[in-house]
DNA sequence: CGCGTATTTTGAACGGCGTTCAATAAATGA
DNA sequence: TCATTTATTGAACGCCGTTCAAAATACGCG
């Protein structure tokens, strides 16, 4: 029956028009002001339609942080095809992850939002699972990066599992996408280059875990020197080169004098 | 002026009830379903009442994510006490963190949604620096017991700042916490004792960050017996033995079985 | 104590929003 | 062509955060 997969098409196509409409509105005008009357007059739709795809607010929301976190799965498989050791690999993700955050702020404002449980506990059962698996091919990168380092003996498994390993960069990475997006509290403690910091910390865990080859020196410039390589490896195309660094960088400018080591 | 001090006690003094209220109100019936009237109502006050002392929904929500988090800040010194290296205090924060997060769920989840943009931006200015300076002991701590790690020739400050050496375990701590807290989504990627592994990833990074001394062991028995010894040091008395260690143990009853390490 | 003024409290009213559903329109197929 | 199913519409509903004019209370002074 041709007309019913014409018909499922055309469906999936309005469903994709009303994301990238809210998408647009929200980029506008803010998270705070976008309403389903607003979207459905954006697409000139009736309100009612929109519930023919979303069975809430939220679950509008919940697909549309699904359906922009498509190109930071994009990126992480980029990340983790870069030519280099398990460990390099491994740090490509933490990068990746770092990029697309600067490349995508409100797509990680959206994801802080949506996985709170006022949020969450709104969203349908299919969106859920829909939006889970979706993220599953970053989980399944971590996954073979871990496991082909402890195949080739860079890194004691210690008994844990491949997953259980990778969960601390991860959670170092969420953190602090986390720390910077509440807004005024890392400057109120005075860390100025929270991304610089968070690669250094990945480096460090790295270490930590003896995941060969230890890096001796992990100093800013060595995490600049990285980067740098993983640009000319895998992000060239995807970003511009100063852009990067900058994202490294420290943002207060007086922090060149400063004497005390608080 | 004693009529003004007694005014401004008693002003203080139904702030308090309020926010005791709301968080009763939240306990029982959700985030979701907490309106301005129902804690005005359940006070015997007007609703315009309220508005005296938040100046929105959201101003109540952050006054109350900062009143729970006294209790935090509390464990926190307390964790920060320990009879123990520097070392030791430092992953003692951590397990306080994890402690609390575990006796107080109500408070992570309500930050986690007050720090969203939509909500962070609704509250006043006066409430967000009282949110700040309340937390900056926690931030003490940190820096206190990294300073004097660096001083005793404990740990490489790499040119780094206190904080900046202190900020890797709080991300962890804080990405972990995230993780645990979006509902499915851990037990999605089957991970099981997601706090358990935190405070192994705590020691891999302690390690890694070259913080003396150093641990030669990190398995889930050698942070047992840590989180033993501070129990009987500094937790005693704020929750019971066997409710700490559940919250470190595998929750999945079948994972003793496992055979695949993915 | 009494009275005028300042301050606080009240809760009905307002505006906006998410969601629903009876009415309407469009599509289908015999 | 027309009956029937399906999809769309948008006004209506209920709820909620917020406001503000009116009422109540507290205060200062003679």
């Amino acid at each position: 029956m041709g007309t019913q997969e014409r018909k499922a098409r055309e469906f999936a196509a309005r469903e994709d028009l009303f994301l990238d409409t809210a998408r647009r509105l929200i980029l506008g005008d803010g998270l705070l002001s976008l309403t389903m009357a607003r979207v459905a007059a954006a697409c000139d739709y009736a309100t009612g339609t929109l519930y023919q795809h979303f069975s809430s607010k939220e679950d509008l929301l919940l697909a549309l942080s699904t359906l922009m976190s498509g190109d930071r799965v994009e990126l992480f498989c980029r990340a983790a095809g870069f030519d280099g050791t398990t460990r390099d690999r491994m740090f490509a993700l933490s990068v990746a992850d770092v990029l697309f955050a600067s490349q995508c702020p409100e797509h990680f404002r959206l994801a802080q939002y949506v996985f709170t449980e006022a949020v969450w506990s709104a969203t349908s059962e299919a969106r859920r699972t829909q939006a889970l698996e979706r993220s599953q091919p970053m989980c399944e990168e971590v996954r073979s990066i871990v496991r082909q380092a402890v195949d080739e003996g860079d890194l004691p498994d210690r008994g844990l599992r491949n997953l259980d390993l990778g969960v601390g960069p991860w959670t170092l990475c969420l953190g602090m996408h986390t720390l910077v997006h509440a807004d005024g509290l890392l400057s109120f403690y005075d860390v100025n280059r929270p991304y610089g910091l968070l690669l250094q910390h990945i480096e460090f865990l790295l270490n930590g875990l003896g995941w060969k080859p230890l890096v001796d020196d992990i100093s800013a410039s060595h995490v600049a020197d990285k980067v740098e390589r993983l640009w000319r490896g895998v992000f060239h195309g995807v970003c511009d080169r100063e852009g990067l660094h900058v994202l490294l960088s420290d943002l207060d400018t007086n922090s060149t004098n400063r004497t005390n080591r608080d």
